[in-house]
DNA sequence: GTTGAGCGTT
C-alpha cells in the first residue's frame, strides 16, 4: 500500500515491462554468450550482461538481456522462463532495475528492520539473527536489498571500506605479503578442504 | 563442476 505518487519502479512480483529481462537462477557457468544464443532467436539484442562478482570474478547467479524492441521482449520473457539451461531453471521476468549501479548506491545508513517493534515476528533467521557463521556470506546481498542508502556520491569509498571490511580476515595470521594469483583472498572460515 | 536465492560494474 502506497500513498502519495510516488514513481512507479515496480517491485518483484509486478515489474514494469520493457526492453530489458532480468534472468535469474543461472548456472554459475552460464555467461553471456549462452545466453545470447538462447534469447537472440527471440529478438535482435541490444546487450547481454551476466553480473560477475568483481572479489570472486563467478557468476552471481543472474544476468541482464536487453533487446532493441518491446515486443521482443515480452516475447522472450514468456518463451524462456522455466526454460532450463545448464542445468538450472532460470526464472525470466522484466527487470526492476533498468541499468547497472552507476552511481553507487551511496553510504549505508542501516537495515530497516534494525529497531524491531514490540508484536514483530522473528520467523525468519536471516532477518535478525547476526550471530550466524555461514550466513554471512548472503549477508551482503541483504544489505544491497534491503538497507537503505543515501545517495550521496562523495561517501562511495566510505560505503566500499565498511563493505569490505566484512568480508577480508581480520586476522593479520592469515595475511599474505604479496598478492599470489593462485592464492585467493579469503577467510580462513570460507576454505573448504 | 561451491551450495542458495538472487535485480547489476566496468
Amino acid at each position: 500500500p502506497m500513498s502519495g505518487r510516488k514513481r512507479h519502479i515496480g517491485d518483484r512480483l509486478n515489474p514494469p515491462s520493457g526492453k530489458c529481462l532480468g534472468v535469474f537462477g543461472l548456472s554459475l557457468y552460464t555467461n553471456d554468450s549462452d545466453l545470447r544464443s538462447v534469447f537472440s532467436r527471440y529478438g535482435r539484442i541490444a546487450d547481454i550482461n551476466v553480473v560477475i562478482d568483481q572479489k570472486t570474478g563467478r557468476s552471481r547467479g543472474f544476468g541482464f538481456v536487453y533487446f532493441d524492441n518491446d515486443d521482443d521482449a515480452a516475447e522472450a520473457k514468456d518463451r524462456a522462463n522455466g526454460m532450463e539451461l545448464d542445468g538450472r531453471n532460470i526464472r525470466v521476468d522484466y527487470s526492476i532495475t533498468k541499468r547497472a549501479h552507476t552511481p553507487t548506491p551511496g553510504v549505508y545508513v542501516g537495515r530497516p528492520y534494525a529497531k524491531p517493534r514490540d508484536g514483530d515476528r522473528y520467523e525468519s533467521r536471516d532477518r535478525y539473527d547476526r550471530g550466524g557463521d555461514r550466513h554471512d556470506r548472503h549477508y551482503e546481498r541483504d544489505r544491497h536489498d534491503r538497507g537503505r542508502y543515501e545517495s550521496r556520491d562523495r561517501y562511495r569509498d566510505d560505503y566500499r571500506d565498511r563493505r569490505d571490511s566484512y568480508r577480508r580476515s581480520p586476522s593479520p595470521g592469515y595475511r599474505r605479503r604479496s598478492p599470489s594469483p593462485y592464492y585467493r583472498d579469503r577467510s580462513p572460515r570460507d576454505r573448504y578442504y
